[in-house]
DNA sequence: TTCCAAGCGGACCGTGCGGTCATGTTAGTG
DNA sequence: CACTAACATGACCGCACGGTCCGCTTGGAA
């Protein structure tokens, strides 16, 4: 980043964006088991992993790992980035399949089945730091809303049910799940199945409130 | 806190347990300021929240939040253990309600606006500490359990619930509400709603995984 | 009014964190 | 080979936290 002064005395950022030089040999190979170790650690300890663990899981020092990563913010937001992106893959290549209630169920499952190895957390705190995250995100968010579009339309999915109440609570049955010790690994699909009958439209009742916005 | 040494070398430790004589006043009054300024400043910024921040809110020295707990730890035992109280007697005065899946709805309903003001992550994190927590806490557990079962004979809720579902999923709604920004806080109400439908015998489709013991 | 145990408070300590930097190492080009 | 830019490293820094301690203050019984 070159700092430099502009007219009127205030300050000019001018980041440099990536030039994309390939990575020397070793340097990829740190970057990969950086990701991998991270990735690892953030599942198991949260987002509170200290980044000399995770260095140290990697196999490399912790000054290599502020070499790739300014922060241990962009750390995160690299690793929640590739997730939204592969989500956001699904969520697209659902769209056009022949039971759209089903879609929905399956992006749902996958989206669990992914959170297993990462608390969805990221997209309350990593709002609005990172660009590309963000971009990566509202590309999420708009398939999961025409995936819920889609259901509703078919009548899969209750009527009063929005594409916002599919994200918020497709985060639910991991965190339901985190709070008994020693749990099988598959036992959000249990919660997932509840929480899925919540939106079906049999045996529908009115909500007391409204969904919230985009 | 005594430390002996007893017979063959090892550490015998007297905890003199609380002979509750009566606090002198100005101790009265701090210790209310302080457990009241904990509740709000856990609930603003969860259990991250300095004890430091806490004592400046309650308008003590940080020495005195020390002088009537002995650990952070035990000041959240503390405030957790009256909510669980709380809830639990309200479980139990709902026992014998007339209409049995009305009063598991109400019961969630309570929990999770009890909930909005302190995350019950404390059930993971402070088992096992404290004797006094885990006595309420298997005594509100029980009393869950009861109120599920009655729900389930009057056919308020499908056949293949259990009560540890109900403990596990009376945490969703504000988890999930927690990750949009300035929401409303009757927000979680709406999710309350999707999860108990969820929970309905119409619509029920059968569930993937069977439910964990307690 | 006296007196002291109970209570108070903030300087202080050890620890672990995210992040930096000067020095040493290595991949890859010629 | 040799040579250099890219890269790796871990000691180090500043900071904020939970927890301790000791000198001071005060409630309340006599």
């Amino acid at each position: 980043m070159l700092v430099l002064t502009g007219p009127g005395g205030q300050l000019v950022n001018l980041v440099l964006v990536t030039l994309d030089r390939p990575l020397r040999a070793d340097a990829a190979r740190n970057r990969r088991a950086l990701l991998e170790a991270a990735a690892a650690e953030f599942a198991e300890r949260g987002l509170d992993a200290s980044v000399a663990d995770i260095a140290h899981r990697a196999g490399i020092g912790k000054g290599t790992v502020f070499r790739h990563f300014p922060s241990k913010d962009d750390l995160i937001a690299a690793i929640v980035h590739d997730r939204v992106e592969g989500l956001a893959a699904l969520a697209v290549s659902l769209l056009d399949a022949d039971d759209p209630g089903l879609a929905l169920l399956e992006f749902m499952d996958a989206a669990a089945g992914h959170q297993q190895q990462l608390d969805l957390s990221f997209l309350r705190d990593a709002a609005g730091v990172n660009e590309r995250l963000d971009g990566a995100r509202s590309e999420l968010f708009t398939a999961i809303i025409a995936l819920v579009d889609r259901a509703k339309a078919a009548g899969a999915v209750r009527q009063d049910v929005a594409g916002m109440d599919v994200i918020l609570l497709m985060c639910a049955p991991n965190h339901v799940v985190s709070f008994v010790p020693d749990a099988d690994p598959d036992l959000w699909r249990r919660y997932l199945g509840i929480i899925f009958d919540g939106l079906r439209p049999e045996g529908a009742h009115p909500l007391a409130h409204p969904s919230p916005a985009v």
